[in-house]
RNA sequence: GUUCCCAUCGUCUAGCCUGGCCUAGGACACCAGGUUUUCAUCCUGGAGACACGGGUUCAAAUCCCGUUGGGAAUACCA
């Protein structure tokens, strides 16, 4: 029977990055498949001869698989571009039927004169008047087919069952339809899923890398001091006065200011050290889920029970706080060392400087310390820079309170600790909590006030992971060294 | 403008199809308290929504109509 298997199929059109929405169109298209014992296809769209590159193509396709997608069709995806001959086919019945004609060099498809309808299964019929609808393109005048023709014959080609795809599709579906039934082709199943905006509602695109970075530098004195890199410097004006959008530039200036821009792309995620597991987790919920409040699962899940009659209806807001958390409590549910693992690999990758700094041993301590506190890879590298490099300067308030506060209570503390940690032998995690505990108990002082001045010393912040953990890692010379350099700045003010 | 789609807490949503079990459930975020050497984790509690107006019905978040609001298409982009 194999006229009743399911294919289903996702062809992006290589002018970009995959991002979030196009990445959950595939993994829907894909668990419908699996979980249906059906196939799963891609087709690259590169009828736009001017935009499609094959970087961008690799990349997508690298995307798909870090997602942990796989299809069908690897050895040889269909690409538009290649299959001119199988257009002209069709465009030539049309033609010779004159249910297509020239025009101005291109050629155009006439609509039918009846009602057309579609029928969609997540959102019921849809039924579009006739004369709604204008006689569009269907073959350019450089030859290459449109979209909307090329989706036609190449789905019908490739046996395509089930068409899953974004909203934004639904207006064109009956184009799509109408020029199935001119060419006497099937029509595919339909299911339209919602899109995915912006938290403030506004469309999800690469501008808004551009928009995060422009007005960060507006805040900035970055005008005045221009980049660091001269020629770009020329473009920035341009760039700050919303005349152009230019990625290059919004990356320049994320850098310079330390700025995180918004996650867009597959490939921002992969970057801010989000497990491609969570993203497919996340995106899936965000239009569908399985009933019965379960909101956590993994694609093995969603292949079993991903269905239409279960999508939603309504366009939904992207929230990076949620796919955050949903981040930090996969970490949580990972055994240390797992995460240990994972996040090394991820640092060889992003993060070169902790990966040449700790081996293996050091990580699993590393990893120990921020297992807790973690969401992505990236914000761990961010809370745990001062062991990798010296901190920058003291947080002023965190000094009021923990050094200063009560005539200096806690730099004497501290100094009256400091010998006793030169001291300790071996200097390791467990002898540097046995030794805070003992001095505690002699002196009397509370175990925070050690502990504050201590973090203050040795990362310029009140916030560090244990303060034995965090001694440990940092080893003997370097707490020493900060610890001798925290008393002496603040000697005057004891 | 025209056509099409949509409308439950701030956000994602359950419930709607097959009206009563809904004084509307969960998750993220938020607030308060507890645990804790900081932060975080963890635990407990809290605030928070059926867009509006008409119907239908003994009964409507659930069905119908309208209004308003949001979105999409209207490209020789995909």
């Amino acid at each position: 029977m194999s006229e009743s298997i399911i294919v289903t199929r996702f062809a992006p059109s290589p002018t970009g990055h995959l991002h979030v929405g196009g990445a959950r169109t595939a993994l829907l298209n894909w668990a419908y498949a699996r979980g249906h014992g059906g196939k799963f296809l891609l087709r690259i769209e590169d009828t736009d001869q001017t935009r499609s590159t094959a970087a961008a193509e690799r990349a997508i396709l690298d995307d798909l698989k870090w997602l942990g997608l796989d299809w069908d069709n690897a050895d040889d995806e269909p690409r538009q571009s290649q299959r001119l001959d199988l257009y002209n086919d069709h465009m030539r019945r049309l033609l010779e039927a004159d249910r297509a004609y020239e025009d101005d060099g291109a050629v155009r498809f006439r609509m039918p004169d009846h009602d057309v309808v579609v029928v969609d299964q997540v959102l019921g019929e849809v039924r579009v008047p006739a004369g709604q609808t204008e006689d569009f393109v269907i073959r350019k005048r450089d030859g290459f087919p449109t979209y909307h023709f090329a989706v036609v014959v190449d789905d019908a080609d490739m046996g395509v069952t089930h068409v899953i795809r974004g909203q934004e599709h639904l207006s064109n579906a009956p184009k799509h339809v109408a020029l199935q039934q001119a060419l006497g082709l099937p029509t595919p199943v339909y299911a339209h899923i919602p899109l995915i905006f912006n938290p403030d509602g506004s469309k999800m695109s690469k501008r808004d890398k551009a928009k995060t970075a422009r007005a960060a530098a507006l805040q900035s004195d970055l005008k005045a001091r221009g980049l660091p890199s001269p020629g770009l410097n020329d473009a920035l004006g341009d760039f700050l006065d919303k005349k152009t959008d230019d990625l290059d530039i919004a990356l320049a200036i994320a850098a310079e200011l330390n700025l995180q821009l918004p996650e867009i792309d597959v490939s921002d995620f992969q970057k801010s050290g989000y497990f491609p597991a969570v993203l497919c987790n996340y995106l899936a919920l965000l239009g569908w889920n399985p009933g019965g409040d379960v909101e956590k699962f993994d694609n093995a899940f969603l292949c079993e029970r991903f269905d239409f009659n279960r999508v939603g209806k309504k366009n939904a807001k992207f929230d990076r706080e949620k796919l955050l958390a949903f981040n930090g409590d996969a970490i949580r549910e990972m055994s240390v060392s797992d995460f240990a693992t994972a996040w090394r690999n991820w640092c060889a990758d992003y993060r070169r400087d902790f990966y040449d700094q700790f081996d293996e041993a050091a990580f699993v301590k590393l990893a120990e310390a921020y297992h807790q506190r973690t969401r992505v890879f990236s914000e761990a590298c961010d809370m745990a820079k001062f062991f990798v490099e010296d901190f920058d300067g003291y947080d002023d308030k965190a000094v009021k309170k923990n050094l200063l506060k009560n005539d200096g209570e806690g730099l004497n503390a501290l100094r009256q600790f400091r010998d006793e940690l030169a001291a300790l032998d071996p200097f390791d995690g467990a002898a540097a909590h046995e030794l805070i505990k003992s001095f505690c108990e002699r002196t009397g002082i509370g175990m925070g006030k050690v502990a504050q001045p201590l973090r203050i010393a040795v990362s310029g912040s009140a916030v560090t992971p244990p303060i034995d953990l965090t001694l440990d890692l940092l080893g003997r010379d370097t707490t020493l060294g900060r610890v001798d350099r925290c008393l002496e700045v603040y000697a005057a003010d004891a």
